[in-house]
DNA sequence: CTGGGGACGGGGCCC
DNA sequence: AGGGCCCCGTCCCCA
């Protein structure tokens, strides 16, 4: 006995649930748009996939090999097992996902875009669908590399992927850092409210299952530079990631010891069960593609941006960005749609006034012209009327540079607008993924590493990994048992100065 | 139950 | 832009 298209519909289910996000545990970055899929229908297509889903949930893929668009038609492939005739306009698409596929290691997609191009060299296909069964020469082991096959397979980069940074074998080679930054250099964002539909190129437009990163609304798009992954793995430690070095690897945000752990697996201690537990997509629970402390403060991130443009507001309830059904995310306003087109219309909806105060160019000017203008307002954790108690002394220097607010000397003019920003309420750069606003720049990329679930600082001890290198030397001490810290009243030492400032303070805190 | 300690994440800020 | 440090907060364990 035998259930009648059962492969079919379980085919169908999937590709459903992917479109809807439900039960997706990986993603897959491609240039600058996201991809989520299931590992298991990865694994079971690609001997490539198969090598790397167990141990990374975001899958960083080389936009030589494989652009946006046409890792959507390969997806779409995987889910489906048919390729559109759109995909097929020219030699050069099918050229394009021939190299995808090779790369990918799809070999029956690969084997169907040889064949095709064959065929295409004879007499024009005017089929509208194509499926490896209705090829005329089924080659199912088709891993031959074909005409626009590439030296550089995928097979021979996830070998060095998979060495985890932290393990002392294997072949981690000098310049894996750089590979991993050059493999992560692609832009990466997450979707701006435009972004998933509104995009008038095809490259750069949503491409169905896809979260375009690329556009975003108008007041991202001055508010924040593009947030690039390199940028976020500049900081890479010698001990880190020690991804593949080949020149056009596809690697991935984070390279896990074998067998793959959590972090709260590598942890020394008693592992803590669900640290920020508040804050753990649901969603992402089983595949933990973000990593555990990547939930999305939400609370935090949708609040108006004191004195300006950027507005964000509550998403609704249960509603995380980017996960669950409601793939396409409008960002100013924290809503998901499970559709492009819902998203389309419902971004309609918003007209610039309700979005933005003012134009993203004007606030630019103004940050640029009115530095101490908006001091009424500071924030008292950032003024630096508190410069007393962190120990700077006014006019100590040049008093050519000094804070018109809290009269700190700064050594030249750009340490002090630097130091100025501090005191504005203003904040310019925003989370792309939850809102969240910074002063700073590289504190928002060093957030977005959270979101991103990169821990490029990896202890060689236990595998546990960081988003920082201070953090990583702070933990070593765990290790290796250093306790630099004394308490000067009772003789307490401590790991972390941190901690030692907590005991000081139950020193000197009332009883 | 409570307080102290260990360990860690995130954000601000300066260099 | 990135590194380093500080501070705050949190979780967990244990006495």
């Amino acid at each position: 006995m035998e259930q009648q298209n059962h492969s079919k519909q379980l085919l169908l289910q999937l590709n459903q649930q992917r479109a809807k996000g439900y039960l997706c545990d990986v993603i897959i970055v491609v240039e600058n748009a996201l991809f989520r899929a299931h590992k298991n229908v990865l694994a079971a297509s690609s001997v490539y996939f198969k090598s790397l889903v167990p141990h990374d949930n975001l899958i960083n893929l080389d936009t030589e090999m494989v652009s946006p668009s046409i890792f959507r038609q390969v997806l779409d492939f995987i889910y489906t097992g048919r390729l559109s005739s759109s995909d097929f306009v020219s030699d050069h698409s099918i050229s394009s996902l021939l190299i995808a596929a090779s790369y990918l290691q799809l070999t029956e997609l690969a084997a169907l875009c040889r064949r095709k191009l064959k065929h295409n060299g004879q007499t024009p296909s005017s089929s509208n669908k194509m499926t490896p069964s209705s090829s005329t020469s089924p080659t199912p082991n088709g891993h031959t590399p074909g005409p626009l096959c590439l030296s550089s397979t995928p097979l021979h980069n996830h070998q060095h992927h998979n060495n985890h940074s932290g393990s002392k074998k294997g072949s981690q080679r000098p310049g894996q850092e750089g590979r991993l930054r050059e493999d992560l250099s692609e832009k990466v964002f997450i979707s701006g409210s435009r972004c998933a539909s509104l995009s008038p190129s095809g490259e750069g437009r949503s491409n169905g299952l896809g979260l375009d990163l690329s556009k975003r609304s108008p007041s991202e798009s001055t508010a924040t530079e593009e947030v690039s992954p390199s940028s976020l793995l500049q900081s890479s430690s010698p001990h880190s990631s020690s991804l593949s070095p080949t020149p056009t690897p596809p690697t991935t945000s984070s390279a896990k010891p074998e067998p793959p752990k959590t972090s709260t697996d590598l942890q020394p201690r008693a592992p803590r069960k669900r640290p920020r537990g508040d804050k753990v997509t649901p969603e992402l629970e089983d595949g933990e593609v973000d990593g555990e402390e990547n939930g999305l403060d939400q609370s935090e991130g949708r609040r108006r941006n004191g004195n300006t443009n950027y507005i964000y507001r509550q998403p609704q309830p249960g509603f995380e960005p980017g996960v669950g059904d409601n793939l396409y995310v409008c960002i100013p306003c924290g809503k998901g749609f499970p559709s492009s087109e819902q998203l389309n219309a419902h971004v309609d909806t918003h007209t610039h006034d309700q979005l933005y105060l003012k134009d993203e160019e004007e606030e630019e000017e103004e940050e640029e012209e009115e530095c101490g203008g908006y001091l009424k307002d500071k924030d008292p954790d950032t003024c630096p009327d508190d410069s007393a108690s962190k120990g700077v002394k006014p006019d100590a220097e040049e008093p050519g540079h000094l804070c018109t607010v809290c009269s700190k000397s700064c050594k030249d003019a750009t340490s002090l607008r630097q130091h100025e920003k501090s005191h504005w309420l203003n904040r310019p750069f925003p989370c792309n993924i939850c809102g969240k606003l910074f002063t700073q720049r590289g504190t928002m990329t060093r957030h977005m590493r959270s979101h991103l679930g990169l821990k490029p600082f990896a202890c060689e001890e236990c595998g546990m990994r960081f988003t920082r290198q201070y953090r990583l030397a702070e933990h070593m001490r765990v290790h290796s048992g250093e306790k630099p810290y004394e308490c000067q009243l009772c003789g307490g030492k401590f790991t972390q100065q941190r901690n030692l400032l907590s005991h000081m303070r139950m020193h000197t805190s009332p009883s």
